[in-house]
DNA sequence: CCGGATCCGGTCTGATACTG
DNA sequence: CAGTATCAGACCGGATCCGG
């Protein structure tokens, strides 16, 4: 077993721009979402499926496993019987914390009726 | 005819959270090399097509398309006989560089290899 | 119940061919 | 050169199913 490769990840793999690159990696309309979810303090999978966009929960399996190959974000048990695991970003993801900034301000000014959290 | 969605555009409109909003407009994988193309100088539909990440000729259509609506390109003609068209960033469209500056920092710093045009 | 895996129809992508 | 048309196959998203 190789790939499965999901959302076609890795087609820029060889790029040499770097925005490229990244887009491989977060270019979707919902592994941003998740990391935003971080951000804001979800760490639960229940947490994650419960905002406002919905994602879907095959959807979001995938994307955390592969924010997970990444190293964006790290998984464990917080809790045994029964045992129930968190998601944390690493001190990659939270580097990501410019990229929400910047789009959390981009939208702010030219997209009336959005309204940031401010915890980036 | 109103439809024709592409890229499952306007599925985040009404969320509240400036970054889903943000992501219903650049959030795929083209969209956003489109603009660093146009930051790095390229305004014809051909040069956008030549990039290294080589974009099908209907997608690199239809992103154009959706970035005039949402007024961050503007199209003109710039040379008549044969007629010859350009694409430009808008203000708009400009002050999406912060967030292209973002993702290459990111990207220098945690891709090895890639290395950035630096002109956002 | 929670955290996921699986199934499946419909939509979108992307390669190629075609047109002005 | 600047797109439009076409079409198979990949992917999304909703529903459902399953293990602990």
């Amino acid at each position: 077993m190789k790939k499965t490769n999901p959302t076609s990840s890795g087609a820029f793999a060889r790029s040499p721009c770097p925005v490229a690159c990244v887009l491989d990696i977060i270019g979707d309309k919902w592994t941003l979402l998740v990391v935003r979810d971080l951000f804001a303090g979800k760490r639960t999978y229940g947490e994650f499926q419960a905002s406002f966009e919905k994602i879907p929960t095959n959807i979001l399996a995938e994307r955390l496993k592969r924010l997970i190959e990444y190293e964006i974000i790290v998984k464990s048990p917080y809790q045994q019987r029964p045992v129930r695991y968190e998601y944390v970003l690493t001190t990659k993801g939270k580097e990501l914390g410019p990229i929400l900034k910047a789009m959390a301000q981009w939208g702010e000014k030219h997209i009336p009726g959005s309204k940031a959290i401010s915890k980036w």
